[in-house]
RNA sequence: CGCGGAGUAGAGCAGCCUGGUAGCUCGUCGGGCUCAUAACCCGGAGGCCGUGUGGUUCAAAUCCCACCUCCGCAA
């Protein structure tokens, strides 16, 4: 008989996880996932990713506005699931969900806990320079992903990894070892380490301000600050005339000048900018002027007249 | 109706306010120069100026109206 499973997660990461599962063929009596929410410039109502998924494959979602509440006990008790799976679902879950499965709930989180707990595990760690990262499979308790791991899958972040190859591979792996985590857990076999606390680190959520470029940093922070936040939201600077320009793509080299004056402007094959940092340079390749659209650096220095001398902030 | 920018040649832009031959930097094609070149010189092709069967006008890329699409901010 194989143990009734509610699965609780939003965005992409979580619906690759879901697919995995039913990949497997895991018996989903039910996917919880957050509320459609206004997306976009008309505030259009979005359906989650994960919602698309549950519905791909017939099974009901549920979208509590809260866990706390007599409907969604009536819930968990018309489903009385073995094992819940969570996976960034977005909402604390209270403590009487969280016992309420014999199997316990399992998390997904994409980092080697107990360092970078919460929202931004993956920017954080890029921009932090780790050389790697990877996947914890744990018990949830009450703590923001602070229960006891059960497992754990180490990936190298490489010095051309964005969020978005980053992102990509750790979904992979995350479901991967979520299938196999939930497979340990319901023969008996999973084994429980604790977290040590003394060695705990939290990646805070990103902010606007995390994603403003700060020429008086050096070109590899800078660089490390741009792959962390490509392709969502995007890094950013000021034009010389205030204006916002997204760098989508750029490259650490060789140069100096005061920061952020462009210490060369070039527009060979697709161009680049070379912006001096406080240490080093940064050749940025490929922008999105505002109120554009992703071009190369050479298209934008045919357009618009951004020289050598000039100075981005 | 949240605020704002923008749709002109394959790319990026100017021209619009002050209506009157469609421009710039590239790319592309042909030719030339060169030991050679992504360099330089000469020449060519490529546009119904987002859509409208709209309005104004002798005349609209340009002014007015409606709509479509893309994008930045905010959520």
């Amino acid at each position: 008989m194989k143990p009734r499973i509610l699965f609780m997660g939003t965005p992409d990461i979580a619906a690759t996880c879901l697919d995995a599962l039913f990949e497997a063929e895991a018996n989903i009596v039910g996917v919880v996932t957050r509320i459609d929410k206004p997306k976009g410039r008309h505030a259009v109502l979005t359906p989650p990713p994960v919602k698309l998924c549950a519905e791909a494959h017939g099974v009901p979602v549920f979208q509590p506005r809260t866990l706390r509440d007599e409907a969604f006990a009536a819930y968990l008790d018309e489903l009385a699931p073995d094992l819940i799976l969570v996976v960034a679902f977005g909402m604390i879950l209270p403590p009487n969900v969280i016992s309420y499965p014999r199997y316990g709930c399992l998390n997904v989180h994409a980092s080697l806990l107990p360092r970078y707990r919460g929202a931004a595990s993956m920017q954080r760690a890029i921009m932090d320079g780790e050389s790697e990262t990877g996947i914890t499979i744990m018990y949830m308790d009450e703590g923001l992903d602070t229960g006891d791991m059960i497992l754990k899958q180490t990936t190298p972040i490489s010095d051309t990894d964005t969020l978005e190859t980053l992102h990509d591979r750790l979904a992979e792996m995350g479901a991967r070892l979520l299938v196999e985590a939930s497979e340990l857990v319901v023969c008996g076999k999973a084994t429980r380490t604790p977290q040590n606390e003394e060695l705990s680190t939290y990646a805070e959520k990103i902010s606007r301000a995390d994603c403003k470029l700060d020429f008086q940093r050096s070109a590899i922070a800078l660089d490390r600050q741009i792959r962390a936040l490509t392709p969502m939201p995007f890094a950013y600077c000021l034009t010389p005339d205030q204006r916002t320009m997204k760098i989508i793509c750029a490259r650490p080299v060789d140069g100096s000048g005061a920061p952020g004056t462009v210490i060369r402007a070039s527009t060979d094959g697709a161009g680049e900018i070379v912006v001096a940092c406080g240490e080093g340079a940064l050749s940025i390749r490929t922008l999105q002027p505002e109120g554009k659209g992703k071009m190369d650096a050479a298209a934008f220095l045919r357009g618009r007249k951004l020289s050598v001398g000039e100075v981005l902030f």
